[in-house]
DNA sequence: TGACGTACATAGGGGGACTATATATATTGG
DNA sequence: CCAATATATATAGTCCCCCTATGTACGTCA
């Protein structure tokens, strides 16, 4: 339970040793298997016509409105470039911008009906073509993916807690 | 979001159906927590003034000299698009363009020096990005991970077959 | 009220990726 | 053997994404 950064000490009353070799070569490993499915996966995973930024700023969206540098900072480009993107996917339909009234300076940016059908579409592209490279799969290997999903989650969750503070 | 009923409890020699159901879940969550890590990764794992189509096509060298076709191919970009890369990398010193003798109009692209470092580099720094996500990561959620590799890399697998059929 | 800070927009430029097409080199049928 | 075709790569032109620097409108505070 220690949140130093890169402390490599002895994770004690543990069974395995987690520390800095196995650490290292998970580590190792892990980014290399990642790369490679973000790399495979990209094109097969995004419908044409929506970029990684564009699809990333939809799923901000869906715990509702937000303003463009709060957009920025979760999508982790620059405030000018979610302007441009968040004009275009007006232009798209695919979000709304609203004033909000405490705050001229601020536009809401808020999913349409049609943004929340491309994120559908989105989340349907993605599961096929995973469903597609689960196929040959023999059942143990599902099940490790299974079980590994909670720590794939627990990576991200640390990245945007880093981001944040 | 609890995954209970996919744990590995169930598997021992059982004709588990990981059909529809079970499989479909396993494909969104897995799809949604890939994304996830793609995007938010994608920035700490290239160093600054490295593509990610940059990076993939180092790594695609590092088996040996590839023709540009060939390289296209195996990082999913057209080969126009290969073309201006391995010239833009040839620039940097990345990599060298030779001859073929056999036949003439081939370019055999193959890693320098230079760009033998440059992937040692990028490993490197993905995986001190990693190392940071897995840092908070309890004992278990790393087993679970390290569990998981074989079954990540072989999802690539498939799709690359895919591709080449 | 005037200076400063904040939220967003605009301007300008570089790079990546695509389609369509050109060029140079094999390969093949008559 | 030569013209037609196929193959490997390069060039041209365009669009989108993303950046830095700067501008504009609005809020905040002394």
């Amino acid at each position: 339970m220690n949140h130093g950064p890169m402390d490599l000490r002895r994770l004690d009353g543990q069974p395995l040793n987690w520390q800095s070799p196995e650490r290292l070569r998970l580590a190792d490993e892990l980014g290399a298997a990642i790369v490679e499915l973000s790399m495979r996966l990209r094109r097969a995973i995004l419908p044409p016509g929506i970029s990684l930024t564009q699809a990333g700023t939809l799923l901000a969206l869906r715990d509702g409105p937000q303003r463009v540098t709060g957009l920025a900072d979760a999508v982790q480009v620059t405030q000018p470039t979610m302007s441009a993107l968040v004009m275009g996917m007006e232009r798209l339909g695919w979000v709304r911008r609203d004033t909000d009234g405490a705050d001229r300076r601020v536009v809401a940016v808020c999913l349409t009906r049609t943004g929340e059908k491309v994120i559908r579409d989105l989340e349907a592209a993605r599961t096929r073509a995973l469903l597609a490279g689960l196929d040959t799969l023999p059942a143990l290997d599902l099940a490790a993916l299974a079980a590994a999903i909670p720590a794939l989650r627990g990576i991200t969750q640390h990245e945007s807690k880093a981001v944040a503070s």
